[in-house]
DNA sequence: GCCTCGATATACAACGATGTAGAGTCAATC
DNA sequence: GATTGACTCTACATCGTTGTATATCGAGGC
């Protein structure tokens, strides 16, 4: 900047100036810099800017793993949402560990970046301490409620009951689940265990523990074990719902592999909706919870905080909708799906910022 | 780091040196500062330290999309291995868009970080002037090779020969081709078509360009509407060839909506490798490009080319294989897959450092 | 007892930008 | 004709670190 100054006759400010588009230039000036630049090949240090303006520009996406579909769907939706407010995004895998998701909240990068869309996994309720920070934060998911930060969820319980009513509207009567966690209060696998329960009560159906099928990691490698399990226990099964997609297309592949058809045989419903279930064999139904939204309204609530809106903390749920496919029979001919709108969305205002 | 130093009664600097762990401190004043970093909860600040030492420990990823597996694998990969090196990944979208690559190599974020790993889809070889630049770079795939920079690619023509080949050892005589870009030169589709040229004629079989689909961006969706353009045009075939994994499970599904079995009717490769076609229904083979060890080498190659070793730059091709598997009926009953390596790997020096 | 050397700690000047305050110019205003 | 205010530009301090040069001290070598 220093030579780009000597150049073209004007002061560093100056420089400074016409880069950051300050209007007050005289246009024969800006021209004089303009040429000096572009002459020198001269580029704006960021890391510079980064230390005087005490911003970056950047912000962090902690997610589990890019390998599991629904985290790399969401990671490119936050990062086009991201894109359009002009901001960068730094990706965190965590893998699930503990270790990491602490290390992500309090580590060294923590304070890379202007703020933090965290989906926890490992961490629950007792460890909100580790979040009562000024960082600007948002939480996703399912494990962490209460605490002082801005939380974009979904609908799991109802959305979980309406999959779980529409296989038994279907005449099933034996519906599996795929991707319990026994014991577990919180998290996702515990929202949508109860909403299955909820489904298979309001159905009339009654809730056999033999059809619940326990997976730690939400993987297609694990829907499959957990599927081929059940059904090597001689479980009598008509229905399943998979808790999430990455577990129902492991567990088509179990059913597959054991000759079993779907739907002739066993019916079945994921939950995500991300790309993988619209071009299975057969096309999977599937709950979609507004991926979409979720990243949107991440980045906007992430960028009010950064901004300093001292507004109280949101929490945020989109619409969700089930999404009928081949799976459960929802498809006549031609192909297509069938939607409903399981709920809508909104937001609720938390606490008041302290 | 004012304030720490003020409280443990040492300068500025020594705090910095605990904080950098430089072995010259009496381990009573390391105390002392430790003490006073913990009780002020202070943070070193990155920025600045960015600053003063000109490097960011980041790197830049670029790619189309996560949402296409095979990438959002790709970033897996490359994040794992940058963190065993202590860097952190910035993923960069391009949406295969001819500006946003441009904006990746050229644009201001591009000295944001110590280097670029760039994996581009729209720039070919008239754009390597674009790529000369001091900058540490390494290409990924297979569009520019004369790049000054270092290169990480895969057996394309190899593989998609052997992948040809194995599907005429079946005995299937017209076997199809999903992703063919018609008259382009470089990349992954020209060479993997000439791969499948070679594979004919291996094998002793005619080249039909009625077998030949077109599918511009390689996903699911192209794939399947590909497939269904040859079957709907009446074309008679026994196998397909997709060159993507994204499009084979596509095609997957255009020949199970028209009720062909694979791989009773039509038997099935795709090229990737991903997670994906391990639990399709059926079980898809495919080329292991080496997916897993492109990531490490190119984050080497990267990481080197920052420590500025004025080495030549270097090709690098992981070895590939052929995974069988239950879509051209290499899987007999209890399922897994049969093996094969196509070519092993190797390094090349490619021109004397400038 | 002088010299050398390692260990320990410090002062000062950067790194490359931007915020602030203010100087100069010129036209409009009273 | 002095005052005001908008426009244009500049000097200087500053963001929070680390590299370099240097000071001090005590121990060991000759």
């Amino acid at each position: 900047m220093h030579d780009v100054a000597l150049r073209a006759g004007v002061s560093i400010k100056t420089v400074s100036n016409v880069v950051n588009g300050y209007p007050h230039i005289r246009p024969e000036t800006r021209e004089r810099v303009e040429e000096a630049i572009e002459h020198l090949g001269y580029r704006l240090n960021t890391t510079a800017r980064n230390l005087r303006t005490r911003r970056t520009d950047m912000i962090t996406l902690a997610v589990p793993e890019l390998s599991l579909p629904y985290f790399a769907e969401l990671a490119d939706s936050v990062i086009r949402a991201a894109e359009e407010r002009g901001l960068t995004v730094l990706i965190e895998q965590t893998s699930a560990s503990r270790e990491r998701e602490v290390e992500v909240l309090t580590g060294r990068r923590r304070h890379l970046t202007d703020g933090l869309i965290f989906s926890p996994l490992a961490l629950g309720p007792e460890d909100v301490d580790l979040l009562t920070t000024d960082a600007p934060l948002v939480v996703l998911g399912e494990r962490i409620f209460d605490a002082p930060a801005d939380h974009v969820t979904m609908n799991n319980v109802a959305a979980a009951r309406a999959a779980t009513l529409h296989l038994a509207s279907l005449g099933r009567r034996r519906i599996a689940v795929v991707g319990a966690h026994e014991g577990e209060l919180v998290g996702s696998a515990a929202l949508r265990t109860e909403g299955y329960r909820q489904g298979l009560e309001a159905a009339g159906l009654p809730y056999d523990p033999a059809l619940v099928g326990e997976a730690g990691l939400w993987h297609r490698s694990t829907g499959a074990e957990t599927m081929a399990r059940l059904l090597d226990a001689g479980v009598e099964v008509d229905a399943v719902f998979a808790l999430n997609d990455a577990m129902a297309l492991g567990a088509l592949h179990a059913l597959h592999a054991r000759r079993l058809d779907v739907p002739g045989d066993v019916a079945l419903v994921g939950f995500d909706d991300i790309d993988d279930v619209k071009y299975a064999v057969p096309t999977i139904s599937s709950v979609d919870p507004g991926r979409e939204q979720i990243a949107r309204t991440a980045v906007e609530l992430l960028v009010e905080r950064i901004a300093g809106s001292g507004t109280p903390f949101r929490r945020v749920v989109p619409g969700s909708r089930l999404v009928g496919r081949e799976s459960t029979g929802d498809v006549p001919e031609g192909g297509g799906e069938v939607v409903a709108a399981v709920q809508p969305g909104g937001t609720e205002e938390v606490a008041p910022r302290s």
